[in-house]
DNA sequence: AGCACAAACGGACTTTACCCCGCTTAGTAT
DNA sequence: ATACTAAGCGGGGTAAAGTCCGTTTGTGCT
């Protein structure tokens, strides 16, 4: 009889039906995904396909993009655990430029890997991931930053740009048929080109 | 009786009466959109208040975003003027290092200042600025780099990877609230961490 | 078990981008 | 002038995102 109240900070966690529903919707786009392509997921059709209203679809995930953050959030919960608890270069253990070099060869990877589900993560009328608030990429970044002896700098803003300048090609300014039509050759010079800028960036 | 055919390469420049409609929506986009912001301009409403047929209107743009990008090609060539003929250090006299300082300086202001535009430019389901197929900023950018003397290095790449961490913050990483809140501190913040960057990059 | 209530659900409704296609007109050749 | 034609025009039609609100249901409390 005494923590009942916690007036704010917990929103009394997420109700079961609430959960199954979610899982199944992720699971169907999934499949309509894999099937049919980003661009025909309309979501009625996965409304429809899942058996749910369509305004249960929208809360659950917001917004059309919702959906695809959410599935590249789960993707990426696993390539997160790489890098935070996997073997060197990539995990603990190198050097952080070193680290940071891994890094970005392996998100290169990742986002080819996703490049659709990415792009159509992309919600113009919004700041980006959408969900979380600084995303991963930056964070990690920014640490591995904080861990070599760069010269007083603004590491929080390097941070951003460095991700920008990770995520910016593949997001943005390379089309998607660039990318399809000779998606190795160009995954290894991005891959390469990371290395490159930051050595830059980071020699003493 | 010659110079009648040219069989392509030429497609028979826009008629009057589009150029002059052309004028009048984009005239009449920019008098809503300082009237109103950018979300609350509709196609309908447009077509409407300039007394034309929507169809006019997504002939001459393609698209929602197409009229927002019309819009800042339009400011971004008065600004390249500055870029290409103006004064050193932004434009040609100074060292190239100090011109893409400027550049970069600049183009923050400019976004600032065009944040609203520029992100309705923006278009999921497209490269990027969709018009320009390599946007100015990043031809500018690596032709200053070409007059620097790097190490041998993929600058066509790195030149894409400066444009993302140019633009990127502004487009994607930081929210409008982050932005329109202290607008002008964001912005010093912005323009120094460039600073800073390409200095990095480009030292010998 | 029964109650109270916040959360979740569903699907009709609204809004808006974008397509289509028959009609009109500017530009050009005769 | 006249006729020809490709470009442009208009606005009704379609599809899909996102909203609303009355109804249902899971959950924590007694």
């Amino acid at each position: 009889m005494d923590r009942t109240v916690l007036p704010v900070g917990a929103p009394r966690a997420e109700r079961a039906d609430a959960v199954r529903n979610r899982l199944h919707l992720l699971a169907t786009a999934r499949e309509m995904l894999s099937e049919q392509g980003a661009d025909r997921l309309t979501m009625d059709a996965l409304a429809e396909r899942a058996d749910l209203g369509k305004g249960t679809v929208f809360r659950r995930f917001g917004t059309r993009a919702g959906i695809f953050q959410a599935l590249l959030d789960h993707d990426e919960r696993a390539f997160q655990e790489q890098v935070l608890g996997g073997l060197p270069p990539l995990g603990p253990g190198a050097t952080p430029l070193d680290r940071l070099i891994a890094y970005g060869r392996a998100r290169v990877g990742f986002l080819v890997g996703h490049r659709e589900i990415a792009r159509a993560a992309l919600d113009g009328s919004q700041p980006v991931p959408a969900g979380a608030e600084t995303p991963l990429s930056q964070m990690h970044i920014r640490m591995l930053l904080g861990q070599m002896h760069l010269g007083a700098a603004d590491l929080d803003m390097l941070a951003v740009q460095l991700t920008a300048a990770l995520d910016g090609p593949l997001l943005l300014y390379l089309s998607a048929a660039e990318l399809t039509e000779a998606a190795t050759r160009s995954e290894e010079r991005i891959a390469q080109g990371w290395q490159d800028l930051v050595q830059r960036v980071c020699r003493s």
